[in-house]
DNA sequence: CGTAATAAGTGATACGTTTCACTAAATAAC
DNA sequence: GTTATTTAGTGAAACGTATCACTTATTACG
């Protein structure tokens, strides 16, 4: 009742042993559902068990076992909403999968990303998910000593899940067409990025005859607009703004409003990831639905599966999962 | 080179001490940096780990030890940016302090909730950092087998880490005087929460006289709005909205705009805890700074000392961290 | 009935550390 | 020169679990 933290010695499966007047062995095999033990010893040892609350010892469990159960995830920033659903999946998944996470955010930080990767590996993680800053480093990774799913980004050798980047710029050209846009303005995410690549690949290459990009400025993933960024907004010569996603995308709207010009009245912005704050901004923002709860879920499955298999030559995964175009306040016809 | 994953036998103490010709015992030593030990061995001994690229088994040493330098965290919502800044930053400390973290989203139940503590007890944590969903669990998380901080809510006995909530209502107040907005609509948070409660009791505590709250709404902490928050805010007798937190400011905003009234324009509009959405949305958000981050390292720094002096009896403490106003665009003069 | 097969349960070992108690050698003290 | 003291290093005992190899009791088989 008094709130005291009650520092009670740990009960072991000796004591639980004891207390059940059988081995310790046998309360091993009764706790894992293991062995061959009567119905009549196994229900005594469960009693004695939950009588005096034992709780199995992780840390001697993995010794023994030679594994952890738990599971490293590491990502560049969790104040990206982006990344924090997709966090969210991953550890709702592994929670339902009795996998625990360490969670590491880099920051942004390559240095502090390849630590990390180090880090998890020494305090003995089965496996890593990794959403990497940038595609720079992905060789070091390579040969590690547990099994590795990299989230988007492209890699040689690892396990690999990502989206249709490309099909989701088609899927904006298309409608800046259907709705008149000629010349557009496109602020990209940094080229170092695959995914960002494909995404503006997946735009030019299937803009229409009549369609053209008036400029294009790389930019970072991030809310602070950058002063090239401001300067190419400040532009005339442009109907729409495409954005590398929605972080850029609502920064670029919030800086246009300030400067007095309308969205989508003068101007039409699309973003990329529908993040969770894609539809509350204003104008609600038109942009492609990536399936980030669904690639958290895949990369553990991925990694699970790959943790569990000891065969260490299975071939390499590949999963790319599906986007949608969501049109919302942000894009309209053009002027 | 080739990227498959070298499955190699771990390389023990022993192995290490085989190489450098000295007993296990001294290996240990050398690389904990005690016992007494000849600068020549020692320098051998590192040379041989190094070479051999041994890395200490943390499960093996958990068990030894009794502690596994992991500490849990339990936040009701990853995705809401509060958190996710509370999150990064009781990271970046636990990482700097050589911790792990054992992340949990409850995603707002009460259930998982209590599962989560449990769950992390039996993983063998050394301490739990919690941010409970309201104040009606707490109880619960009483007598726990180990130390707890709680961030936010208050509690009869745990340690704790909060802000001067009411100080923040009573900035807000003041402000909205100096504006000349006499009658305000208050779409509060939860009352459940005491953390909320305390905002508004600041608030309305320190309105001056001729203010006063025309009407006041309870309402979640998310991005969606309810029905009954809209047909407040329909309203037409009040000149300002204090809300709860940002994700209801922003989400009023966006609401007052979709009805074609402008903000601060029409109607002047604050938020609580400045997210870093705060500055981007249009208008840029008048809010309180909460210390998120401060809160966040402090929980860690607590805990980490409740969990290395063993005398759990310490009295417990508390800790109150500043709040600041910040004024930005979403307030304007009283029409 | 004799033997084989199955069921129920146990003892002991190993996992990789840390650390206590101890020895042996070297140095200091008187 | 003898006795203390310090220094350098070691062996062995845990920590709590899983599991192999084994024993004993029971049942099945012919």
């Amino acid at each position: 009742m008094v709130g005291r933290s009650t520092r009670k010695k740990r009960v072991t499966l000796h004591d639980v042993a004891d207390a059940a007047g059988v081995s310790i062995a046998t309360v091993s095999y009764v706790l894992n559902g293991q062995g061959s033990v009567s119905e009549e010893v196994r229900r005594e040892v469960k009693r004695a068990a939950k009588k005096l609350g034992y709780r199995q010892n992780r840390a001697a469990r993995a010794m023994k076992m030679g594994r952890s159960n738990i599971l490293g995830l590491v990502i560049p920033n969790i104040e990206n909403p982006f990344f924090a659903t997709l966090a969210q999946a991953v550890l709702k998944e592994s929670q339902t999968r009795e996998y625990q996470v360490f969670f590491v955010d880099t920051e942004g930080s390559h240095k502090s990303e390849k630590k990390a990767m180090q880090g998890l590996i020494a305090q003995g993680v089965d496996g890593i998910i990794v959403f990497p800053i940038d595609d720079s480093q992905l060789r070091i990774s390579g040969n590690t000593e547990v099994p590795v799913v990299v989230l988007d980004r492209d890699t040689p050798d690892l396990d690999l899940v990502q989206a249709e980047y490309y099909e989701g710029g088609r899927l904006l050209a298309a409608h800046l067409q259907d709705l008149g846009h000629r010349r557009i303005g496109l602020l990209e995410g940094p080229r170092v990025v695959t995914s960002a690549r494909d995404r503006t690949r997946g735009l030019i290459e299937n803009l229409g005859a009549e369609q053209s990009i008036v400029w294009r400025e790389e930019h970072p993933f991030a809310l602070e607009l950058s002063d090239a960024a401001r300067k190419m907004l400040d532009r005339d010569d442009m109907t729409a703004v495409v954005c590398g996603n929605d972080l850029i995308a609502i920064a670029a709207i919030s800086y246009l409003q300030s400067q007095g010009r309308s969205v989508p009245g003068d101007l039409s912005v699309t973003g990329f990831d529908d993040i969770s704050f894609a539809p509350m901004v204003s104008p609600p923002l038109t942009t492609v639905r990536m399936p980030i709860a669904g690639m958290g879920k895949e990369a553990v499955n991925l990694l699970i599966r790959r943790v569990q298999s000891d065969e260490p030559e299975a071939t390499r995964s590949r999963l790319v999962l599906d986007v949608d175009l969501i049109v919302r306040g942000s894009t309209g016809k053009a002027r």
